[in-house]
DNA sequence: GTCTATACTAAGATAGAC
DNA sequence: GTCTATCTTAGTATAGAC
């Protein structure tokens, strides 16, 4: 279980751009959190910006396996839906930092960074959708507008980024508790 | 209607912060968009960040107004709601540059202008608050977890500013209706 | 693979002429 | 009130010694 240098830079980088947002985050700050100069950054990362793309591409192929996860483990849709939206809650309130960098600095790639990685963010619209249409097709869920829907229980989900915090009174499973709660509200039958 | 050189400031500012974020955006850029030079910014405006400041109260402030007057439009505690919730969205998707400052800019702000724009804040959430108190009373709304719930719906209105589009295929009024129906289900008795 | 030193560029803001 | 010119600081990234 060595750190090495490589993994202590990007953890830096994680820290600072979760922080004060890619473009204010220098590589100079990233180096001394590593405690390196700046000079060494270079060595194990080819730009600020390869950093930034190594983080958030992890960080989306997380969420896309925990929603994932999500919903192989449950079969009945409406038990599924809940499943899904409470760890996709959880995940970001739980690595907030990581989830800041995942949403919010998604302009921040270059052009071929973020056509790589909005890949992924379509596979995670897909994945909602999907179990929405399930759970219509079951008879269990009453859904208006399907990909808007899907959007909007995602979008619970990010945005308690713009306001979490983990010294806040309420934890990661308070939070995703209440958004599956909000979720079976938003698509049962009436 | 004279549009003054302070106001053609403004207007740079807020088109280009809303593009690029606030740290990514030089006085340069801001000047050249209004049509005159980087000295002349410091004419009209102390700093980069008075600027922001500017653009932020005002958002923050057309926000509160636009919810207080959907609050005063309606008796009927759903109908009411449901305007709140709808004009709320709607304001975020008609005004969606100003919406990116207002919501994704605040801590770019300066301690102090950040504590005054952190009341107006306060102030939003709390009418959200009293539409559901308001709609619990009167029997017409069930709510497991109040300030989560007014939190959630919030949520909806903001985060359609991290992937609308004004070109794309739904108008702010579509996604106006549907963030009104889904308030609705996440509320009523069942 | 790490350092010190530095090249090169560009930022926020100001001085002073008109 | 606008400009050109510039001060000062600081950024990304590289060179070259160890």
């Amino acid at each position: 279980m060595t750190v090495t240098a490589r993994e202590r830079l990007l953890d830096a980088a994680v820290e600072a751009f979760a922080e004060k947002g890619f473009t204010a985050t220098t590589t100079r700050d990233i180096a001394s959190r590593a405690g390196m100069s700046p000079a060494a950054v270079y060595v194990h990362h080819d730009s600020k910006e390869s950093l930034l793309f190594t983080v958030s591409r992890a960080g989306h192929l997380a969420a896309l396996e925990v929603i994932e996860e999500a919903a192989a483990s449950e079969a009945e849709p409406t038990a599924r839906l809940q499943a899904m939206v409470r760890e996709f809650s959880a995940w970001h309130a739980t690595n907030s930092r990581v989830g800041r960098i995942v949403q919010y600095e998604f302009a921040a790639l270059t052009d071929e960074h973020r056509a790589e990685i909005a890949e992924v963010r379509r596979a995670i619209e897909a994945r909602m959708q999907d179990a929405l249409r399930d759970g219509v097709a079951a008879g269990v869920m009453d859904v208006g507008d399907l990909p808007g829907t899907a959007r909007a229980l995602l979008s619970l989900s990010i945005d308690l980024l713009r306001w979490f915090s983990p010294t806040g009174a309420q934890s990661p499973q308070d939070i995703a508790a209440l958004h599956a709660d909000l979720a079976v509200r938003m698509t049962r039958v009436h």
